[in-house]
DNA sequence: CCTGCATGCAAGCAACTACTTGCTAACAGC
DNA sequence: GCTGTTAGCAAGTAGTTGCTTGCATGCAGG
């Protein structure tokens, strides 16, 4: 019972905070989205900061999500499935996102949460990227340049952080479906790493396509 | 005098904006900011919405910045000018962007100037890339489909929006300094567009290197 | 039955919001 | 010197903000 009470509140304040920013958010309309007496939020949670503070970093909490395959066997295909899903979870946080970054000069503590989610699939590209160097599929048509990897996935990282976040308000930007575009940023990033469809035998790795 | 006293105000609305957004703009801290009496702001401009609506639209507004060559010689280094110049555009206006993204539910007319410098450096990208076919500078190390050019103007859109806008938020995001990334960002482009740094001798038009 | 506990409700608090009004001072052009 | 414009200042409007208080209600456990 108490539960469900502090957890609807959270949610609501999650989705008020996500419409109307930290300053747009108040407790009346966190109370009134959630179904509560506005007092229960005081009693339940002290602060309107505090609330949101908890359901700001409760609601951005992205768990595990998809990982890249520990042997790559057709970089294209894996990347793109883990592209769609990371693109998936950003598009499903973009709103909080936006206010958490407009937000981030006078509360700066939100945005490590965001963060968060960020850092660790960019650490799941990059260690895919060495596997797949690795595995002979990487630096076989241009030599790979060690200064090209950070930027190349940089790149991708941006890439999908941009379509997921801005495609619905710039549509005009975006000619492509979602889909064809992760495929196409995919492709792009693929090539820009000099890689090949299959692997060039030069690593002391087997790697051969099952 | 008076236009002094209506540009001080504009400016100052601009830079209270950028800094804590729409709701956060109070008409005292701008005033206090433009060193001008609160009633003077009423006076001149009626409301706050009307003031803000001319101050972020002023702002925001882009003018030429810098274009791509006619004729297309060093492909490289060309787009790297180019894109050094939107990147720097973007940049400075990053915080104002992000104030009208997130405010964009509530007030969507601002979007449509934040909107405006980017399908103008869209545009500018996407001829310039048909120029370079016509020159014979893409699609000679792979073929070009057609369905790639839109995504790739996408993404390289996409990382210099993304860089220029969360750089300073997320540092390890972006190993190398920012020169660097727009360098690679180029060249991945390229790169994924298939292009060689010389001619290739299949098009109508002559466009050999000086 | 009684005692906590969580909640709702009504009211109110001081601070802040956008915006207005009345009055005065400075300054320009005629 | 008179007049119109533009500014500052002090005060006040009604509404909203985060947050508090007092009291009544329901409900579970002893």
């Amino acid at each position: 019972m108490i539960d469900d009470h502090r957890n609807r509140i959270k949610s609501a304040a999650a989705r008020v905070y996500a419409k109307h920013g930290w300053t747009g958010a108040t407790t009346r309309r966190i109370a009134e989205e959630a179904g509560v007496n506005e007092v229960t939020i005081f009693r339940q949670f002290g602060t309107k900061d505090a609330l949101l503070d908890i359901a700001v970093r409760e609601c951005s909490r992205v768990d595990a999500s998809s990982s890249l395959p520990i042997t790559p066997r057709v970089p294209q295909d894996e990347l793109t499935e883990w592209a769609t899903a990371h693109y998936e979870t950003i598009r499903g946080l973009r709103e909080i996102f936006r206010q958490i970054m407009s937000d981030a000069n006078n509360r700066p503590t939100a945005l490590s949460c965001a963060d968060n989610g960020q850092s660790k699939a960019l650490s799941q590209l990059r260690d895919y990227v060495i596997r797949l160097r690795r595995a002979g599929f990487v630096g076989t048509i241009y030599p790979l340049k060690p200064a090209d990897v950070g930027p190349a996935v940089s790149m991708l990282m941006g890439a999908l952080f941009n379509d997921a976040m801005n495609r619905e308000m710039m549509p005009e930007f975006f000619p492509q479906s979602h889909k064809e575009s992760i495929r196409a940023y995919v492709r792009m990033f693929l090539r820009g790493l000099g890689a090949s469809a299959e692997p060039v035998q030069q690593a002391p790795r087997r790697a051969r396509r099952s």
